[in-house]
DNA sequence: CGTTAAGTTGAGCCTCGTCAACTATGGTGG
DNA sequence: CCACCATAGTTGACGAGGCTCAACTTAACG
């Protein structure tokens, strides 16, 4: 595996998947490169929603800064969480070849989306040539990264599954300049359990595990990497 | 959930999730789209791969007769199946933003393959316009696809997975004017455990029962419906 | 016809989900 | 500023679903 979170613009990392590496601190974030596309900018309060599943398509978004969850609801009604988009990353992409969105997209603090529009009238896509090789490298890169998530949660217990969350996050955290060691994670405990197929009870089972294990320390939604070494560890000794 | 199998072209099935419905029997391949991209025909006898995890990316591949199956290699060495293809599909999609390939694709039995070439001397990806349109849905649709899977893994029991897997396959059988009440599966057992995220032994427990309830008949990779709607039923009421 | 891989079946165990009770947190209105 | 309530988070006990391991049968293929 390569990263949980998207990243922006891909970069290039040969060889075999490698969970949570530094993958994600590859390249500084370059959402410039859609500028044409962008039409308004939208501030969104925590909890606010910038999509609805069902409700017609009508763009992509861009977060600016912040933090979104994008989740579907299933036949019993409760939500599964699909990504959490950071700044640099784009949402919806998976509706754009439906009339509707599929899920829903929610902040998760006070945010900052540009809509990025890209549909004509007749609803065709129109990229500007110039764009289009970024596009569509964005949207592959968006595949890579679910396959990551697949992997992980089809074949690794839970607690590696923990591990590779919170090791993504902070390679996430050190990509926007921010402390790798030491965060503030923006979902809740329920948020990660569905991202990550657990229950909410197994990731806290988890995540004592690791702090009685003197790997990290966990207060409320603060992590310290204690030693981060040991974390990574404990992942590719599966 | 949608479907297991990538579809194509993209139709329009606005509303909830519904698992392995009718939504795989849209439309009919209209692969022809993307004729311009069409390099080389290629040939594939069971168990050869068009492309190996690590080598060079130079192309996609849509795939024209047979079935491929698509894989990454995990740390352990031991291969995730990630997705399934059939005629009409695309491969190779979640390579484009990096030079080399995530995964391989191997044929599952004799198939007959294009390359779709898109990039330029400078590995700028080129596509005309008219084209643009349709190839970004089909990327929008194949993370679609991917993310139905990724809920039927994290949500749902190993007989579920199994129902969904089965309907899946019969719905893209009728896609391509083959009977959807029997069919022959092209992967095997471990295949789909893999791509299901199950053991092997679970797969089969689960046929055996689906048996015993006589939702089924299974010998060998010969599959027959007996009570199709008794296996929808079992989705829905999960 | 022999060899190897694929498929099947059973027994035992372990991880993780479920349920229930409890505590902490945060937001709101009096 | 505090009381209140709702939500989020925590902890323990228990059970079940599915994985592991091992033995065996069947199928595939030269």
């Amino acid at each position: 595996m390569d990263s949980l979170f998207a990243s922006f613009p891909p970069g290039t990392n040969p060889g075999c998947p490698s969970y949570a590496t530094s993958s994600l601190a590859r390249s500084k974030p370059n959402s410039d490169t859609l500028a044409p596309l962008f039409r308004n900018k939208i501030l969104c309060e925590p909890g606010e929603r910038i999509y609805a599943q069902g409700s017609p398509f009508t763009c992509c978004y861009l977060v600016r800064s912040g933090a979104f969850k994008s989740l579907v609801l299933n036949e019993r009604g409760d939500e599964k969480i699909i990504s959490f988009h950071m700044p640099g990353d784009l949402t919806g992409l998976d509706s754009i070849h439906r009339g509707h969105y599929i899920g829903s997209a929610v902040a998760l603090e006070r945010s900052l989306v540009y809509e990025v529009m890209f549909q004509g009238p007749g609803n065709e896509l129109r990229l500007p040539p110039e764009i289009q090789d970024h596009f569509i490298r964005i949207m592959s890169r968006e595949l890579a990264n679910i396959e990551d998530l697949l992997m992980l949660t089809s074949e690794h217990t839970a607690e590696e599954r923990i591990i590779a969350f919170l090791l993504a996050f902070s390679a996430r955290q050190s990509h926007q300049n921010l402390s790798a060691h030491q965060f503030r994670l923006p979902m809740s405990r329920n948020d990660i359990a569905s991202f990550l197929g657990l229950a909410v009870e197994t990731v806290r089972r988890m995540l004592t595990r690791l702090h009685e294990k003197n790997l990290l320390k966990v207060t409320g939604r603060n992590v310290e990497f204690i030693d981060i070494e040991g974390l990574r560890y404990r992942l590719k000794t599966a």
